[in-house]
DNA sequence: TATACGATCACCT
DNA sequence: GGTGATCGTATAC
């Protein structure tokens, strides 16, 4: 699954407006034995989300300033999911105008002026640009007209997908190991 | 109730 | 390479 939603679109509209992003990179994070899968702790009201039925967005907070998006995968009572890290932007019609605010301290711009390019490359970063944040979470991404994935037309080849070892798990033991990170 | 820490990021050396 | 920001959650008391 994580690499099946490799090069689909992820789509957020915002104030009656579109963007597409192209899934570059995901994560699995897989049942209650995987130490880095939060599901690991059991059920519980956090992550109660990941104990429900497939294609619910699990939107959590980490580090106390940003979201994780990620999206379950398997049935109800199998808790496991697919964790956003990267996109790439394919169309936009609001944040190309470079206004996204934000602010992680009083010496930074209101405004953030950057490229999306470097805006959209990290799990916490996405979510920030593409303001997902818990009040989306539990949301359908098969139904809903807030946030939801899109097939592309392109075929990915097997060949394009790169393997690595899941970032900043290094407390999973060794589930730490495993190699469940995929990049286009 | 109190405390420790995280599926991160930006900035610093 | 390292650190601070900042808060929900889990765990210990």
């Amino acid at each position: 699954m994580p690499r099946q939603l490799l090069g689909k679109y992820l789509c957020r509209r915002i104030s009656g407006r579109t963007i597409r992003a192209q899934i570059t990179e995901t994560e699995a994070y897989c049942g209650t034995k995987d130490l880095a899968c939060h599901a690991s702790k059991g059920l519980t009201p956090r992550t109660k989300i990941m104990f429900g039925p497939p294609g619910h967005a699990y939107i959590y907070m980490i580090y106390g300033m940003y979201y994780c998006f990620n999206v379950v995968t398997r049935e109800e009572g199998c808790p496991e999911a697919v964790l956003i890290r990267g996109t790439k932007v394919v169309s936009d019609q609001w944040s190309m105008t470079g206004k996204n605010k934000y602010s992680l301290s009083s010496k930074k711009p209101a405004i953030d002026y950057r490229p999306l390019s470097t805006r959209l490359n990290g799990p916490g970063k996405l979510c920030r640009e593409l303001k997902i944040d818990k009040k989306l979470s539990g949301v359908d991404v098969c139904k809903s007209r807030e946030l939801w994935i899109e097939d592309s037309q392109e075929e990915i080849k097997s060949s394009q997908i790169k393997k690595g070892k899941r970032i900043g798990v290094d407390y999973a033991g060794k589930w730490k190991n495993k190699l469940w990170r995929f990049l286009l």
